[in-house]
DNA sequence: TCACTGTAATTTTTT
DNA sequence: ATTACAGTGA
């Protein structure tokens, strides 16, 4: 690239940040202010100009769709790809450096990766064995309190119990019984990617050494999104020698459910002494009116760093809004719309709060024949059959998998019962061994009556058979085998007909993500390992879109860091957004936040929409209009009829 | 052991 | 409305 040239593309404020000297940066970047082209260009500018090598950078985001957008436009800045640059999620990181270091990182070499519904399975199996009333210990709420204290950086044995709090005390006997069947079953959870990866780096000094002295620049995107543990893997890798870049907006954080501090920004300036602040307040994203809306409607928040958004585009048309009778007719609007607009479609989004919502503009669009593409929902990786196929995979690889013995030990049915499996379990958990090994003993000691003991000798053969067959197969040629062998295939054929063929035209997929993956990726003897990590670590977004060109469904969380022509911001009411279990722990400032991000994803044309009545949990509800809508000044808003 | 039936709970967002 | 789960009979 021709970094003086490219230079001119840069307001001032953007290039003090590319081109400060080497101290930390924090780059407090508003809504459509360049965030991502800076921190693109920062690396750039470290190759080019500073003689920093690409290993030396490295590149934190919080989700794949960052990461890979980041990735290719750093190689389309510099005209070639980059190698040997690290750009990744935390957990993608967090994973690579596991992966390296799997034996001081006390795992095992094929250790897997629970995704949130594995780990829940896992809990509730727990549960089950400690026989706790289920009503008081709910294995969600046992989930969210484990996966708290770790993104604290908290282990069970860490933590000092007053004896007189019963339900703390039950809670860590809990979390300490689920940390160690983790251990026996080796896999681990999100949470635990992050955490390992610190505890990691943080008790071994030589290996710590050795990622500072590789990593001399640290960049990080959406900052205002770390927890308590992110932070501090950060602090371990910069060091002292290390420089850190970060890009954040306070006004954009929306992930405090999930354990992201706001208060890491404050710490910054503590914990990286020599830093420099720089603001980006120019944006080159919406029309004056939007912006005016959005600034508005965050005022309404307190505690704010504060900033002012600014555009030179003047004026624009107003924001629009329309007040539905149901969300069927809410649904037909936005369709019809839609259809008045001669923009690609890809132009156009469709915003909403909760996955739930997709449904009824999935069904107005497929009515009007307009193609579409919903994101997030239930991805790829986690349908049932795929689950259940990953299962198989993941037990042949590594036989101590209980979530995956469990799963898979009686799917397709082959006549090992709940009785049969309760005494498995019983034997593996008295003598601290895996469900695989429980049952050969169980066999031997012949515990089972003869037609049990027989279906389970079948299985335990079925998988070892699968295990034999796959050897020196390529990555796609073991899943093909294994579905056969399985007979998964045939046990799904035998569904509805219309679900089935889907559910076998899912297999056939997973067959070709495996041959895609295969080629992306260097063969190694691993290599099964790890496509079983990418399919916990990227749960299959980009899978079967069929047109380039569609309109663009998605939760506001999802949008974020995203920006189209026209949106449409639905379900704007009291309960649903802000939304009634947010309303009820008091976070409707996460929520206007989340109403900023929706409505500065607007460049031209702004729709907001409500209805007043909605269907939930099967009875018809009224709904009032949301204070989000309030919040906005009258004079922006223009109210318009179907 | 498994299919069938009735009842209770469920819906916030993502790695 | 849809789904998950427990209880019941074959």
């Amino acid at each position: 690239m021709d970094v003086f040239k490219e230079l001119n593309t840069l307001n001032e404020k953007q290039r003090e940040a590319v081109t400060a000297p080497l101290e930390h940066i924090f780059v407090l970047a508003g809504a459509g202010s360049g965030k991502t082209k800076v921190l693109t260009h920062r690396i750039a500018w470290l190759l080019e100009t500073e003689q920093a090598h690409p290993y030396q950078i490295l590149a934190v985001t919080f989700t794949n769709k960052a990461a890979n957008e980041m990735r290719s436009r750093i190689n389309t800045l510099l005209k070639q790809p980059s190698s040997g640059l690290w750009v990744g999620t935390f957990h993608g990181i967090a994973h690579r450096l596991l992966r390296i270091n799997w034996q001081p990182a006390n795992l095992p070499q094929t250790f897997q990766i629970l995704d949130s519904d594995d780990q829940l399975r896992a809990i509730k199996r727990i549960l089950k064995t400690l026989q706790l009333d289920d009503k008081v210990w709910t294995p969600k709420k046992v989930q969210i309190f484990i996966n708290a204290k770790k993104d604290q950086g908290l282990r069970a044995k860490d933590v000092v119990i007053n004896e007189d709090d019963a339900w703390l005390a039950q809670m860590f006997s809990i979390y300490q019984i689920y940390e160690e069947t983790l251990e026996r079953t080796g896999t681990i959870d999100f949470a635990e990617l992050l955490l390992r990866t610190y505890e990691l780096l943080r008790d071994n000094p030589a290996l710590l050494e050795h990622y500072q002295q590789r990593f001399l620049y640290v960049h990080v995107d959406e900052f205002q999104d770390t927890n308590t543990i992110q932070y501090q893997l950060l602090q371990l890798l910069v060091g002292t020698l290390g420089k850190l870049f970060v890009v954040f907006d306070d006004d954009q954080s929306i992930y405090a459910w999930r354990g992201a501090k706001i208060e890491n920004i404050q710490s910054l300036n503590h914990d990286f002494a020599n830093n420099r602040l720089v603001r980006l307040e120019q944006n080159y994203r919406s029309t004056n009116t939007i912006l005016k809306a959005a600034n508005k409607l965050i005022g309404h928040n307190q505690g704010r760093l504060g900033k002012n958004l600014w555009t030179k585009y003047s004026g624009g048309e107003p924001v629009f809004l329309y007040s539905a009778y149901t969300e069927t007719s809410e649904a037909q609007f936005v369709v019809n719309k839609i259809r008045v607009f001669n923009y690609e479609r890809k132009e156009i989004a469709i915003l909403y709060r909760t996955t739930a919502q997709s449904r009824i503009f999935e069904e107005a669009l497929l009515l009007q024949g307009i193609p579409y593409r919903i994101y997030g929902g239930l991805r790829f990786y986690e349908r049932l059959e795929i689950k259940d196929m990953l299962a198989y995979l993941r037990l042949v690889q590594n036989q101590n998998d209980d979530g995956a013995f469990e799963r898979v030990v009686n799917t397709p049915k082959r006549g090992i019962g709940e009785r049969t499996v309760a005494v498995l379990r019983g034997v593996a958990r008295q003598q601290r061994m895996s469900l695989w090994i429980a049952a050969r003993l169980v066999i031997e000691n012949r515990q089972l009556k003869a037609r049990a003991s027989n279906a389970l000798t079948a299985f335990l053969d079925l998988i070892e058979q699968c295990e034999k067959c796959v050897h020196g197969l390529q990555l796609h040629e073991q899943v093909e085998q294994i579905i056969i062998k399985s007979s998964l295939g045939e046990h799904y054929k035998k569904g509805g007909a219309a679900e089935a063929q889907k559910r076998l035209e899912n297999l056939e997929e997973l067959v070709n993500a495996a041959r895609q993956f295969a080629q992306i990726n260097p063969s190694s003897s691993t290599i099964l390992t790890e496509f079983l990590s990418h399919t916990a670590l990227e749960a299959g977004v980009g899978q079967g879109s069929q047109y380039d060109d569609c309109v663009q469904l998605m939760t506001l969380h999802s949008a974020k860091g995203l920006e189209f022509k026209v949106v449409f911001l639905c379900g704007l009411e009291e309960g649903l957004f802000p939304h009634k279990n947010s309303l009820e722990e008091g976070n409707v400032e996460e929520e206007r936040r989340l109403c900023y991000v929706g409505i500065t994803r607007a460049r031209q044309h702004l729709y907001l929409c409500h209805s007043e009545s909605r269907y939930r949990y099967g009875e018809r509800e009224l709904c009032k209009s949301s204070r989000f809508i309030d919040e906005i000044p009258v004079e922006l808003i223009e109210e318009v009829r179907a």
